[in-house]
DNA sequence: TCTGGGGTCCTAGGACCC
DNA sequence: TCTGGGGTCCTAGGACCC
């Protein structure tokens, strides 16, 4: 039976904030974000919009369109104790909740909804009651997959409510521009394009009928990507807290440089900030990868798997100093960072480290290399050869 | 347009093992 | 000396999302 899933995402979040706590902010053009030589737009009021400000642009170009955009260097912890009410005040609804992202969520409402109900009624009412009590504006998308929720709430801002039926798919989201899929990215629409593929029914025709250059172009991602088009794919919610698979920072620097000083300086400072965090969060990671960003913006990784896992400022910065000096000591760079990946718990480490498991490790690797030893003095005998003609002669 | 910083997942080649 | 096939891990790069 078909689930009903609800993607519910806050509207221009940071910038809602800010008005909450001020109030004369309402309805002037506004900016979360810094000026400077890598200031980009985090989050802009639907005022700002208008003049063309978007996301991710260059702050210095939004001041060029909307000269009297107020600009807001964004204050992360007080958007973070709001982002958990909204969370706290959904998962009073319905226990099925699953985070996506500091500003919208999936929740599963099957259960909750009575026979008889007025779905829109009570979306609506959700959508009033949120506002009420925490000042937060939503837009509700309501489907029978996560998907289709997701482009639901996309689908009318601010304050919107779409609901979107299986039935419902062709009529709502194949007419939609084919970059509006969510999935498909800034690299993948124009080549979709430029075979023929404009719409979302573009594409699902396409999926729908084997075309080859469309599976090529989208690899494994089109299998996920058939069922969506077609109403169907992941409608399980995941209530699971987040747990991180890797912990990086990574910042610009004042100015492009090569200055081996400077770039040390820096890692220092990210390597303790990576530290930090892991240890708060009690995970430790073995791989230790290094970013260096070119003056042509080109992002290089360099990485490394260490015997032992580790969260150690020292050992962190050792690793990327070293990675650092074999691979980019003649790269003028813009911007380097360091990431700690294939984190596990320090809980499962100790686990995993009692003495027995340590003893038991220790004889695995010896008998390993005894077997090794004896495949290396095998390899070379009669005896493996004999075996090799049997196994031509059986196959 | 002239491009931040936080992540996830996928791909593909090579090393190494059985 | 050249020959298979399957699996895992490491590494680098790329696409995508917020």
């Amino acid at each position: 039976m078909a689930r009903i899933i609800a993607h519910i995402d806050l509207n221009a979040f940071f910038v809602r904030a800010e008005e909450i706590r001020n109030p004369s902010l309402e309805d002037k053009p506004v900016a979360i974000g810094h000026l400077g030589r890598a200031g980009v737009v985090s989050t802009c009021s639907y005022k700002a919009r208008e003049f063309g400000v978007r996301s991710a642009m260059p702050m210095n170009k939004a001041v060029e369109l909307c000269p009297n955009l107020i600009i807001l260097p964004g204050d992360y912890r007080f958007y973070s104790t709001l982002s958990h009410e909204f969370k706290k005040y959904i998962r009073q609804l319905t226990p099925l909740v699953e985070s996506a992202s500091v500003d919208e969520l999936y929740a599963d409402f099957t259960d909750i909804i009575k026979k008889g109900t007025n779905v829109e009624e009570f979306f609506r009412q959700i959508q009033y009651n949120l506002f009420k009590n925490t000042g937060l504006k939503c837009s509700i998308g309501v489907a029978p997959t996560k998907f289709l929720a997701k482009m639901g709430s996309d689908y009318k801002k601010p304050m919107g409510l779409t609901i979107i039926r299986r039935k419902d798919v062709q009529k709502i989201i194949w007419p939609l521009p084919i970059e509006d899929m969510y999935g498909i990215g800034k690299k993948s629409a124009p080549r979709l394009k430029r075979i023929g593929i404009n719409t979302i029914g573009d594409l699902a025709k396409a999926l729908n009928s084997k075309d080859e250059n469309v599976l090529n172009l989208l690899g494994k991602f089109s299998e996920e990507l058939t069922l969506w088009v077609n109403g169907y794919g992941s409608d399980k919610i995941e209530t699971e807290a987040w747990d991180p698979k890797s912990i990086g920072n990574s910042t610009t620097l004042k100015e492009d440089t090569n200055r081996f000083e400077t770039i040390k300086d820096t890692f220092y400072m990210l390597a303790s900030e990576v530290s930090e965090r892991a240890k708060k969060e009690g995970k430790i990671g073995s791989t230790i990868q290094i970013m260096a960003k070119d003056t042509d913006y080109k992002a290089h990784n360099k990485s490394i798997t260490l015997v032992n896992k580790t969260n150690s400022e020292k050992d962190i910065y050792d690793a990327a100093i070293k990675l650092y000096e074999k691979n980019f000591l003649d790269l003028t760079v813009r911007a380097v960072g360091v990431c700690l990946q294939n984190l596990i718990d320090i809980k499962e480490m100790k686990v995993q480290m009692t003495f027995y498991d340590y003893q038991k490790h220790e004889e695995e690797s010896k008998t390993k290399l005894l077997i090794n030893d004896l495949n290396r003095k095998i390899k070379g005998s009669p005896l493996k050869r004999a075996s090799e003609v049997k196994k031509d002669g059986t196959n």
